[in-house]
DNA sequence: CCTACCACCTGTAAGC
DNA sequence: TGCTTACAGGTGGTAG
């Protein structure tokens, strides 16, 4: 469940679940899941082995399991992770990456992932100030929109430092995270702009509209419990949002622009899919703005 | 230093 | 009914 909102989903659902437990055993079913730890498996299971987990945190679409001793958990879904809260009884899911069973004996999580693109660290939490710890694992993260000390004005300066097409600048996690496909293109529809746009020949007041449109749209869909066109996206109940019954843009192709009309266009982009209004986001012709 | 590209996987749907 | 190809909510390493 990659986006921001999917994964803040997640996030409620393992502060509700997980947070204030403690650790029995972990284990590693598939070594690529934990790939990112460089110590290895052994590593990996050992050290949970005892330690209490404290709270739930997300930065982008990160998230991590606050431990004891200034240590984390540091999870990425990846394109079709899922975390799972389980009976220890429960049959396995035919992906099932990783397990860790809790002392008490209550439901287990699971880390459940189709294609490996996702993984969890054991990882060091550094103070950066403000009574923050981070992950070192995500400090080249940028702050996300729904971050109480995300400041548009700073991510706007870092959108536009880009020389590049907006749409990939939007989705560079160093400059602001969250983001991916589907909310791109939905903010791009919102505030009116084709994906190819130059950021260097876009105002400043331009995006501003863009991020808050982002920024809005991603609030609207956690409202919903997130974007969900099949059963790979769920919370840790297994269950899906809809907000996929309020996209403007993606998936859209064929069907008429909620704003004129005009049949909603797709194009290639980056070995995926752009989706745009032909009428409202016009491509930018050569040395345009 | 900065930007663009592709490999990393598994599964599903569409096309022939 | 196969078989082949396109495509999928992401990211990090690296080539240029």
């Amino acid at each position: 469940m990659p986006e921001l909102p999917e994964v803040e989903v997640v996030r409620v659902g393992l502060q509700a679940h997980v947070a204030g437990r403690t650790v029995r055993e972990a284990e590693v079913l598939h070594p690529r899941a934990i790939r990112r730890h460089v110590p290895g498996a052994d590593d990996f299971t050992q050290r949970l082995k005892g330690v209490r987990v404290e709270a739930a945190r997300r930065r982008g679409k990160y998230l991590w399991l606050e431990l004891s001793d200034k240590e984390a958990v540091v999870a990425h879904l990846g394109m079709s992770g899922q975390m799972l809260v389980q009976p220890e009884d429960a049959p396995d899911e035919k992906h099932l990456r990783v397990r860790l069973r809790f002392d008490d004996g209550g439901p287990e999580l699971r880390f459940v992932d189709q294609r490996t693109f996702g993984g969890l660290v054991l990882d060091d939490l550094t103070d950066i100030g403000e009574r923050v710890l981070l992950p070192g694992t995500i400090a080249h993260i940028a702050r996300d929109p729904m971050d109480p000390a995300f400041d548009l004005d700073t991510a706007v300066k870092a959108l536009r430092s880009r020389r590049t097409e907006i749409k990939r600048a939007l989705l560079d996690q160093t400059l602001v995270s969250g983001i991916g496909n589907i909310y791109a293109d939905e903010a791009l529809w919102r505030a009116k702009l084709h994906w190819a746009r130059p950021t260097e020949k876009l105002t400043v007041a331009k995006c501003r509209e863009l991020l808050s449109a982002a920024s809005d749209v991603m609030n609207a869909a956690l409202g919903q419990g997130g974007t969900s066109f099949d059963a790979l996206y769920v919370n840790v109940n297994g269950q899906s949002g809809y907000f996929d019954r309020s996209l403007d843009a993606y998936g859209q192709e064929g069907l008429p622009c909620h704003r004129c009309g005009s049949p909603i266009r797709r194009e290639p982009f980056m070995n995926r899919s752009s989706f745009s209004c032909p009428r409202c986001q016009p491509r930018p012709r050569a040395n345009s703005r």
